[in-house]
RNA sequence: GCCCUUGUAGCUCAGUUGGCAGAGCACAUCCUUGGUAAGGAUGAGGUCACCGGUUCAAUCCCGGUCAAGGGCUCCA
């Protein structure tokens, strides 16, 4: 079964790459003076990237397509063809075409030189492809950017064009579909329609105001957070938003992390600088209350908000923004009681992350980066904890080489939403730095004057970019224990009102969230609008309900019980409101 | 930051080949008191992102700035 998927996915790259070859076919025919890059398969298609004279518009992209369709109904046979460097540089500069010829000469001496073609057009590729330009089923072109050449900013700027192949015609339209889906599902566009969120946008790219619905989705999050962390044995903390330029040389951060870091504000003749981690301040407040290895492990935890440079290009909704806030934590440990710590946060990561319904999850180990600080004894022993850690909670995990931290290994945590989306949430980072930086020590059980280890963790990852993820996994549609408003209580007539408004204020002082709907219009009107709000549930208040002091209901989805006693539905209610850490406690 | 595209009412979007700015929804007032996804009427609402230039006249053409979108790069 994997063998053949994994055939299915290299025969996909093949006809890609092989679609590749197809654009940039019919870019030469229809628009002769482009020059060439380079054109691989990617994850979800293909790509080529071309130099011309203007930009490719979208009637561009359609005259391209069908000529492209044209290429394809010719079938003209790919033949691979070996050549020498001479031949191989004569033919392209032949063309007219330097980035080919760049190409070549970083291929290295004693590797084979290979050209595929397909009718007029010949490209420098190492293959492989399909046999005939008539076995592409289904092609489509999507969009059009710009491209460095080799992706380096100095480099001349390319005109990207994407597309996308599939096997069938029916492959590809499932893909379109997703595409939709994702569209429908932008946290960027639900934030706006459902109040969530602004960005500030013109009065501070990558600054996100939390609108009074997002706040009350984030409140919620916050206090289950907290809950979990005390139960976990966690400290919460406050820490402050800015400290002297000296704090963040000390750290090392001024060194290692400035180009993420907003410029220094000079005060009274001191640089004071906005913080971009929380760490620094953990590590003061260790300073203060740690002597002993008694105290030990100390795990101190902060909804901590830092600020860090993203260059303006690089925004995006929630996702990538310049102020946000990290469910922090740094666990200071015996280096014995390494592993034992982060199997602990392993199982809290299962715990805090496992309610909100994603698929699954890939744990990823990442390594030693080539830019680091730090012994190999150091490196090597966190690795070990990491790895033994994994092992004995029995996770599964791959490793990613080189995609540690500056300051130490790192378990990445990866988990798929309602569409197959991979978003990478919870991390955990073993840190020998700091500690070594700012000189912190306890005593041993030998009276010795030992040095803790230092793990920053966190669950989240952001909370701005969390609540982004949810929103876009949720489609909108908040679990009842999540949703901003829980229920609305609509009036059918105006003299159902004071029925209606005690029940309102019944739930609300169970503190449910609850709201009502008491305007002069019809039910069917009401009702539309909660759900389009996307409220959970409507409780349905007229002549027969305040006789005999019962409500009927409507879900979200469509379900209708009518005339429920009120002491059913409120009772029945208070049971499924609620995650289950404050079931029994209505004031978590 | 760089390349391309875009910026018109609270929201979604028309529009003017340069001559007083438009719709739907939302909002306000009134009529309607209606049983599970839109009842009706009236009204208010805009320095056409911002700054400058060309012109008798600029929302429209030109330049710049800011921001957003798609990418490159980077990342929570």
């Amino acid at each position: 079964m994997k063998q053949q998927d994994s055939q299915k996915h290299s025969s996909l790259v093949a006809l890609r790459h092989s679609a590749a070859h197809t654009l940039a076919q019919a870019v030469k025919k229809l628009f002769p003076t482009a020059q060439v890059g380079v054109g691989p398969a990617t994850e979800e298609g293909f790509y080529y990237d071309f130099r011309y004279e203007r930009p490719f518009t979208p009637e561009d992209l359609e005259r391209i397509e069908s000529e492209m369709k044209s290429v394809i109904r010719a079938s003209f046979p790919i033949v691979r063809r070996p050549v020498s460097r001479s031949e191989a540089t004569a033919l392209f500069s032949g063309l007219g075409e330097p980035f080919k010829l760049e190409l070549i000469q970083g291929i290295p001496d004693e590797a084979e030189i290979t050209v595929y073609e397909q009718g007029e057009f010949v490209d420098l590729c190492r293959g492989p492809h399909v046999p005939s330009t008539g076995d592409i089923p289904a092609v489509k072109l999507l969009s059009t950017s710009s491209a460095y050449w080799k992706g380096i900013e100095s480099n001349p700027s390319l005109q990207r064009i994407y597309g996308t192949a599939f096997e069938s015609e029916g492959d590809l339209d499932a893909y379109l579909k997703q595409l939709e889906e994702i569209q429908k599902r932008d946290h960027r566009k639900l934030g706006k329609e459902l109040d969530l969120f602004r960005t500030l946008d013109e009065k501070g790219a990558g600054l996100v105001l939390w609108l009074p619905k997002g706040s009350q989705v984030r409140r919620t999050l916050e206090d289950l957070w907290k809950t979990l962390h005390d139960q976990h044995g966690y400290r919460y903390v406050y820490t402050p938003h800015i400290a002297r330029l000296d704090l963040w040389k000390q750290s090392g951060h001024w060194d290692y992390y400035r180009d993420s870091m907003f410029k220094p504000m000079e005060t009274e003749g001191t640089s004071y600088e906005l913080k971009p981690m929380n760490c620094p301040f953990h590590i003061l407040i260790f300073k203060e209350s740690v002597q002993s290895y008694r105290d030990l492990p100390i795990r101190l935890s902060e909804l901590g908000t830092v600020y860090r440079y993203e260059r303006s290009g690089t925004l995006h909704g929630l996702m990538r923004v310049r102020g946000f806030t990290q469910d922090d934590a740094h666990i200071f440990c015996k280096p014995e009681d390494l592993s034992d710590e982060i199997q602990k946060v392993l199982a809290l990561v299962d715990q805090m992350i496992g309610r909100f319904g994603f698929q699954d999850r890939t744990v990823f180990l990442s390594t030693r980066p080539d830019k680091s600080v730090g012994s190999d004894e150091n490196w090597a022993m966190a690795t070990d904890a990491l790895k033994s850690a994994l092992e004995q909670a029995n996770v599964p995990y791959e490793i990613d080489p080189g995609e540690g931290v500056f300051y130490g290994p790192k378990i990445d945590i990866k988990f798929h939403d309602a569409i197959g989306r991979a978003w990478q949430l919870s991390t955990i980072q073993v840190d020998f730095n700091l500690p070594e930086k700012f000189d912190l020590t306890y005593r041993n059980a030998k009276g010795e004057v030992a040095r803790p280890i230092m793990i920053h963790r966190a669950l989240f990852g952001s909370i701005e970019r969390f609540f982004g993820i949810l929103i876009e996994h949720y489609m909108g549609a908040f679990p009842l224990w999540l949703a901003p408003e829980q229920v609305r209580v609509m009036s059918l007539a105006d003299r159902h009102i004071p029925y209606a408004q005690a029940l309102v204020d019944r739930l609300k002082s169970l503190r449910v969230r609850a709201e009502g709907d008491f305007r002069n219009e019809k039910i069917g009107f009401k009702i539309r609008e909660a759900q389009l709000w996307k409220v959970p549930e409507m409780w349905i208040v007229g002549d027969r309900e305040v006789q005999e002091n019962r409500v009927s209901l409507r879900t979200r989805e469509g379900e209708k019980s009518d005339l429920i006693p009120q002491e059913t539905a409120v009772g029945d209610l208070l049971a499924r409101c609620r995650p289950a850490e404050w079931a029994g406690n209505p004031w978590p």
